[in-house]
DNA sequence: CCTTGTGAAAACTTTCACAGCT
DNA sequence: AGCTGTGAAAGTTTTCACAAGG
């Protein structure tokens, strides 16, 4: 399939969680590797890791696997890990300041330049534990202006998050990681990605007590 | 569609996004709703609303729409809103001990009871500012025998995830909610959530730098 | 032998479109 | 008129199964 084709986006979910799997086996000093192990260790099936690298060529040798140390920098390129991405935090709450400090970092774009809340007097720290400037709400949109995010993580309460989204979208953020349960409304040029917490719990619960009533598992 | 029957995977990871929503509504007096104003809060599509609340049989009326006490109550039974579930904390690092602070507990039916670390000094709170009691890795399986956790919240280092795991699993923890990136391998009796931060960075960078070639947005 | 890449089938999910109830 | 519930169609994703290359 060409390299050009369109990619599903089922797919393009997968492609960081390929990456860090192939970057610790090129830690771990292996060389090379096949879909059977890759998706033994992913828990996706053989036939799906193939067809899922299959949309950007012919990236494998019949019979021998994959290269680990290609597979990994063609990946780096497609997932344009090169790019450093500034990434503001709004709401400094417990989960925001706990992720200004997670390190994302294992892929090494990500950068956590700036913090917005409405107590700007609150003190955040990144990875290294260094202070991360902390901003008045009201000052976002001129301050981005400087510091030219693309990307953005919402922590703040659930009843703020529309208003601080609105913010968000004014200060030209295009990408927005919604850790609110609210679903916001934003342009379609900006895209959220929903990590709501509350619900990954609920889930789990259900499944544990539904385990016979629910297809496929 | 008959009460009894399987209901998929898709509608099942929805429930709890309905029920925090209606919620929402009750608490703010509504009364009714349909499966066109929740589409558009929820930003699904109304046919999809409709179809998933068919799999638990005729909960609207026909040129009405839906009751919002009623069905709140209905997917409370479903969603088990009424069973209270033990949730033991491992790693209680920043994420790990942001977690424990955060409420999971919109739905009030979550409580983490127990931490356990490599080291058992750090303190973690819950949300409501109590010490949780702390202890070693080594005690988890003994300690769990009282508490009798179903859940547990994974947040220990990738390095450490999958031993940890283990722990977990002879401890009898049925469902874990994985903060790690790494697929942890649990026999068929248990399930994992997987909430991996970095690859939900990833994908969000990905589709904004690459709006153009992944299908369906 | 081994393992990829891929047509084709199967499975799952979403959406259309409308009959039927209020 | 308004809105549900659902067959049927469309779209998407996964999996099978095998030809072809190493």
């Amino acid at each position: 399939m060409a390299e050009t084709d369109i990619i599903p986006r089922a797919t393009a979910q997968r492609l960081p969680i390929y990456q860090h799997h192939l970057k610790s086996l090129q830690d771990a000093g292996e060389k090379s590797t096949s879909s059977q192990e890759i998706a033994l260790a992913l828990k996706f099936d053989p036939a799906t890791v193939r067809r899922d690298f299959s949309f950007f060529g012919e990236l494998g040798k019949r019979g021998l696997g994959y290269k680990i140390d290609a597979l990994v920098e063609f990946f780096a390129q497609k997932l344009n890990d090169v790019k450093q991405n500034n990434v503001i935090l709004v709401g400094a709450g417990n989960i925001g300041s706990a992720l200004a400090k997670f390190n994302f970092y294992t892929a090494d774009n990500v950068n956590v330049v700036a913090a917005f809340d409405i107590n700007p007097a609150v003190t955040v720290v990144n990875d290294e534990d260094k202070q991360i400037p902390v901003y008045s709400m009201g000052d976002l949109v001129a301050k981005n202006k400087e510091i030219g995010a693309e990307f953005a993580i919402l922590a703040v309460p659930e009843s703020a998050a529309q208003e601080a989204t609105d913010v968000l979208v004014e200060a030209g953020i295009k990408g927005i990681l919604n850790f609110t349960p609210l679903r916001v409304n934003v342009p379609k040029d900006v895209f959220t990605q929903n990590v709501d917490l509350t619900r990954e719990m609920q889930s789990l619960i259900y499944f544990v007590d539904n385990k016979d009533s629910i297809k496929s598992i």
